[in-house]
DNA sequence: AACCAGGCTGCGC
DNA sequence: GCGCAGCATGGT
């Protein structure tokens, strides 16, 4: 059977290479898998899960429907998730604009031209991420994550090989601590992971939820409520899955590390520079902090 | 081998 | 309100 091909055109100001780069990194991520040129995903749409390759197709970023028979609705949740997951509807020249006009951190535009911050459409997803990645090295946090994932999330097989979904809110709150604790998480987080995983199964926290609240202070104090999210995790997951645009996770040892190595700090105490510099980025602050963190890595 | 990891909580002052 | 130990273990 033919598989269906469906196209979103690619806006001003992308770069599928850019965001493939960043998806590529050297970290053993276990919810997508990279080829040369395609990222392929399962993505579950109300109950039912597909797999979705991701590709550019000269001026359209082509998705392949690999396993599934998505309905009309489904299939327009799917596209809606690819254009979530790569930031496709938002006009990136007010922040170039913006990023031209700083004299350290003009040559981004450039160097990263196109590149869009990467989210993680599902908040769950993000908050467990998030409490996961919280003091440990990335490499570890992501062995962490692929244990959780491989033990209690649904998968997909196709051409023999398996991808993993993330797990259900209602798998994980039945977890007992020990069993994440044989995985290497620590206690607290164990319990942190749990006690969300309950928030989200019985209704009492979800991205609609939240996204109903009025203001930013709002939806931050909602999260910081929970046990395990401070306020780093609050601006992580609402940079990540409801894109604030103004959400900056501070104190961030990343980004104060690029702040430093661009010169716009000496000292990670330096905190009125650093709101200066935010001044300037308006609006656009989680973007500027994506591309501190893009600086990071090395090509 | 010490010191740092995409922090948070709970305690003591 | 502010500072700080403790968390648990892998990377460098």
């Amino acid at each position: 059977m033919k598989k269906q091909i469906y196209y979103i055109p690619k806006p001003a100001l992308f770069s599928f290479g850019e965001c493939m780069w960043f998806l590529d990194r050297r970290f053993d991520e276990c919810l997508y898998r990279i080829s040369k040129s395609e990222v392929r995903k399962a993505v579950m749409i109300n109950e039912d899960a597909f797999l979705l390759g991701i590709t550019e197709k000269d001026k359209d970023i082509a998705i392949t429907i690999l396993c599934g028979k998505p309905d009309a609705l489904q299939r327009i949740a799917l596209l809606n998730y690819v254009a979530d997951w790569f930031d496709l509807s938002k006009d990136l020249a007010p922040f170039y604009k913006l990023l031209s006009a700083n004299k350290q951190l003009a040559y981004m535009c450039s160097e990263f031209n196109g590149l869009r911050l990467i989210g993680i459409p599902d908040l769950f997803e993000a908050l467990c991420w998030s409490i996961i990645g919280q003091q440990i090295n990335l490499t570890f946090a992501y062995k962490l994550k692929r244990r959780m994932v491989e033990a209690y999330g649904q998968q997909l097989v196709y051409d023999d090989t398996v991808y993993h979904l993330f797990p259900e809110p209602e798998r994980l709150a039945r977890l007992a601590v020990s069993e994440l604790r044989a995985m290497q998480f620590s206690e607290k987080k164990a319990e942190y992971v749990i006690t969300i995983a309950e928030a989200f199964a019985n209704g009492r926290l979800s991205k609609e939820i939240l996204q109903a609240l009025p203001s930013l202070e709002a939806r931050q104090k909602a999260l910081t409520a929970l046990k395990g999210i401070g306020i780093w995790t609050a601006n992580y997951a609402l940079m990540k899955s409801l894109r604030e645009p103004a959400s900056i996770p501070q104190g961030d040892v990343g980004l104060l590390n690029a702040l430093e190595n661009h010169g716009i700090i000496k000292a990670r105490t330096e905190t009125e520079k650093i709101e200066r510099l935010f001044k300037k980025f308006k609006g656009w602050e989680s973007y500027i902090v994506f591309y501190l963190w893009r600086s990071l890595a090395k090509k």
